[in-house]
DNA sequence: TGGCTTTGCTAAAAGGATTTACCAAAAGTA
DNA sequence: TACTTTTGGTAAATCCTTTTAGCAAAGCCA
């Protein structure tokens, strides 16, 4: 037999005290509302003795605040997002918030539809991988007043908080660093996507390249549910059909992996065939041999300007419209797969 | 400015009738409370027009059901279980479910924290892989009514339902795979805990050794905050110090990356020094060369089985208790690293 | 016409909290 | 003493829904 709840009601009932006075205890509000430290002390003791918890739905439907984030990204199992819901888990906690998460596929309509529904659940907060297509539905969140952060990607058309890092510039530093290493023709892996970062990336690696006076090659995977047998084979098409690559460098780990995957049926060597880079740093690029080299974005800084951004816009210390943009560095991990002297 | 949400009451004065008629056709009674087509078509109409969405606090509040299932793992970030929630996920929203996920790190105080905290949230279900010590709390949870499910492991001192996987089985089958490609001194790589799959793994394992009148040889590392460089270094150790070994099997694929470090350190050759086979498919081990043999849970099937089983607890057709108690097989994959032929 | 059923709809309670506005009694002041 | 202030508290509205119990009018039957 379920032990019956027992509400705020009750206590004041079997105290013989009005609930306003019990609430005011609750909400430490005893001193300021004038309830006599005896009460107080009284209350607080029966309290404790029946095991009361407030219940946490009446206080969100008084309050409007439900005390819940959703974490939005494109794919809960990926390595990268599932970290950073590790990281963000305990932050949030410690705060007194839940974390409802939700994967989009990067699909615009399902990103819609569970958008709509989390509005009327009355989460407090949304943490988002955008996906295309989604600018007027970000808009109208911000709108309602719910607190909005972009990560990984933002779009640039609309003033909306984010965390990002530097894709550009790191893309280019890998870059020019195949190019310090030897390499004149470097080929860059990515999806087709109009997803910022990837464009970024693309960006960073063209300017590199063309500061270098070299020429660009670039493989544009579809990016919609491709198999992963086709991306390893179009990746070995890719290199099958130009003879002089000396250098790939993949926009993201699991292209790298798909990556690995084709040089190795292809029978290559990393380095002395090829040297490998990769954007998005792994675990097994230090576990596979040669180690491969990465770049590798800081998750737990990430993890922790989201929930920073994210409390103070709950918070709501004055700024509704708080401007929280922020850009990190990552890290270039230079390991074998693109440092003979590595070896 | 935000839009004011609009509620029930502020449709019900608009159109000059009362909340509950609203609320009947908003819940699809109107034909068995006898509201004429009329008046329902003018406020199903009239409700689309101004956008109007119930709020599911209020619903939750009234009804004492909030939609949401708790999903409490050990770690988010741990592929299996970040796969699992990415399954689980979908089927979820599919029925009008929301997913708070969880970390307790197998800390058993962590793990009571959480579930305390779920309580007040008044959440309808838990899906758990439970920590040691956690006997009481998950009996009180069930005597409270919430529907509780365990996976990955189970308790078998409570009856409460669970969905695994035949832990015991896949290890002797997998160990008996070694002694059949010749192997005579297996190694047994483990972590030093009480959970049960891990005491079933072992066991299954040390009953195909002695079937086959060989002689244990087991590794335990410590559970708490294995370092990964320590893990490394003591598998390095024991293989060292057991000169006859001629095969390892990981209890988890964790444990065999690993090992697969230290392996590579000790520049033994996998399967010429050692053949290796590990619990727990991974992506990256056909993405290693050569190839680790795995034995896969089935990832898919466990998700479908979890919900279904929260779902039926969920509807509660009849059964507060249901007896849902689901065993799934898995499947051995034979590869490189354990198998010459395959080379 | 009187009594019964059906039709069509509504008032109000309940769910569990927060908060504003107010009220009595006691204490302080002149 | 008469008035003001402080002390210690409470009643009731509010957040938004669901649902029970019931009411008035119309229809039906004899």
């Amino acid at each position: 037999m379920p032990k019956k709840k027992i509400s705020i009601k009750d206590i004041a009932r079997s105290l013989g005290i009005s609930i306003t006075t019990v609430s005011f205890i609750l909400n430490g509000k005893a001193k300021e509302k004038r309830i006599s430290d005896e009460l107080t002390l009284k209350v607080e003791e029966y309290i404790k003795h029946v095991g009361y918890r407030p219940s946490h739905l009446a206080q969100s439907l008084r309050l409007g605040k439900s005390k819940v984030i959703v974490f939005m990204v494109e794919d809960i199992s990926n390595q990268f997002f599932a970290s950073i819901a590790r990281k963000i888990e305990e932050k949030a906690y410690k705060n007194g918030y839940k974390i409802i998460y939700c994967s989009t596929d990067n699909d615009p309509d399902k990103a819609k539809a569970l958008i709509d529904t989390f509005k009327v659940r009355s989460v407090d907060g949304f943490i988002i991988t955008p996906t295309p297509d989604l600018e007027s539905t970000i808009t109208e969140l911000i709108e309602e007043d719910f607190a909005v952060l972009l990560f990984d990607r933002w779009i640039p058309s609309i003033d909306c908080s984010y965390v990002v890092v530097e894709n550009e510039k790191s893309a280019f530093e890998a870059t020019s660093h195949l190019i310090q290493n030897g390499c004149m023709n470097i080929g860059f892996v990515t999806v087709a996507s109009d997803q910022i970062q990837m464009i970024d990336r693309l960006e960073g690696y063209g300017k590199a390249i063309e500061a270098h006076g070299q020429n660009k090659k670039v493989l544009m995977l579809p990016f919609h549910h491709l198999s992963e047998n086709s991306a390893s084979h179009k990746i070995q098409q890719f290199v099958k059909s130009n003879t002089d690559l000396d250098a790939l460098f993949f926009a993201t780990n699991y292209l790298a992996f798909e990556g690995l995957q084709a040089l190795n049926n292809l029978k290559k060597q990393i380095p002395n065939d090829l040297l490998v880079v990769s954007f998005d740093d792994h675990y097994f690029f230090t576990l596979f041999q040669p180690n491969i080299s990465a770049i590798e974005q800081p998750l737990e800084t990430i993890a922790e300007k989201l929930m920073e951004g994210m409390l103070k816009m709950l918070n709501g210390n004055g700024d509704p419209k708080l401007d929280f943009k922020i850009i990190l560095p990552n890290t270039l991990h230079i390991r074998e797969s693109s440092d003979f002297k590595k070896i």
